[in-house]
DNA sequence: TAACTTTTTGATATATTATAACAAAATGAT
DNA sequence: ATCATTTTGTTATAATATATCAAAAAGTTA
């Protein structure tokens, strides 16, 4: 259908249109599915953190929103933000205080990041096992229990180098 | 020597005035040779950072430092701070906006954190070649040039659980 | 539909984290 | 002793985030 949107944010054969397209219709299925509402505003929001996957912060959120609402507080975008992140439609990167749209909301899943310091795009890991099996293995070495982390490599993409 | 030391803060064995002594001791020494200068003020964060093993917050050593020097403002913090960190003394947890010691400053590394979230406590790993080369196994695959890294694994640790 | 409950949004205030800018003091180098 | 550099003092402000309570909207049930 759209193999353009598998090849990732750095790679050359990137169609956003596309993948900003398929995300938000997940978006919209997965809350469907589930009765989440999905209102005008945390749509809008999430819209708006889509229109890049340079990650976005809550006050240039914010920013964009008043230009087509004038009413736009502070609480308005941290509370879309907030259902957002609890959905798995958006991920936060701590590293940045942003946040960055997530194409794969489905599953409460472990996420880590590839943040380049040039063109500023962050892409999301697809296939995490290899980092998550080397925390797990390195949790169990000391009794930890993992119930969450926050994993991002800055660094310079493909495209870029 | 102090073989308590190398048991981690979250170990039982964990002997924390030790562990300050030591890692102090390293921080003089490593600045000495460097000809760093550790300045009072800088030695005095680096003290109340090492107070715990419990991450500090900018505003919390702002506080105790103005218990001792009533003029502290903000920025001495964060110039210490920003000292420290250059210097490895210190990491910071950015998903927690704190600060904690590290004790082997002498060469800069990518560091990897375990952080309890009932007891507080955060260790850092020590031989984080398990992590480290599944990072880098990643970064290849979407050949992604990695400069520096986040990562932090919350959970329950052993004595916790 | 009316009454009721729950969720979402509006609005104001404020808390928390961090940096800019410039002057004064201390330190290091010659 | 002089000069240059680094550190600290001081004030102001930027950037990020949350608390609170009232009003509106949406969902639920009779």
């Amino acid at each position: 259908m759209h193999p353009q949107q598998s090849a990732g944010p750095f790679s050359p054969g990137h169609n956003h249109k596309v993948c900003i397209h398929d995300a938000l219709a997940a978006a919209e299925a997965l809350c469907r599915s589930r009765s989440l509402r999905l209102t005008k505003i945390r749509k809008r929001v999430l819209e708006l953190i889509w229109a890049g996957h340079e990650p976005a912060t809550a006050y240039q959120l914010l920013k964009k929103l008043r230009a087509e609402k004038e009413n736009a507080e502070p609480p308005t975008v941290y509370r879309a933000l907030e259902f957002l992140l609890e959905n798995n439609l958006i991920h936060r990167i701590e590293s940045l205080n942003a946040f960055i749209g997530c194409d794969h909301p489905e599953r409460d899943h472990a996420s880590q990041f590839m943040i380049c310091s040039n063109c500023n795009q962050v892409a999301e890991l697809v296939d995490p096992l290899t980092i998550n099996n080397a925390v797990s293995k390195e949790a169990n070495k000391i009794g930890f229990k993992v119930l969450d982390q926050t994993i991002e490599i800055m660094g310079v993409c493909a495209a870029c180098r």
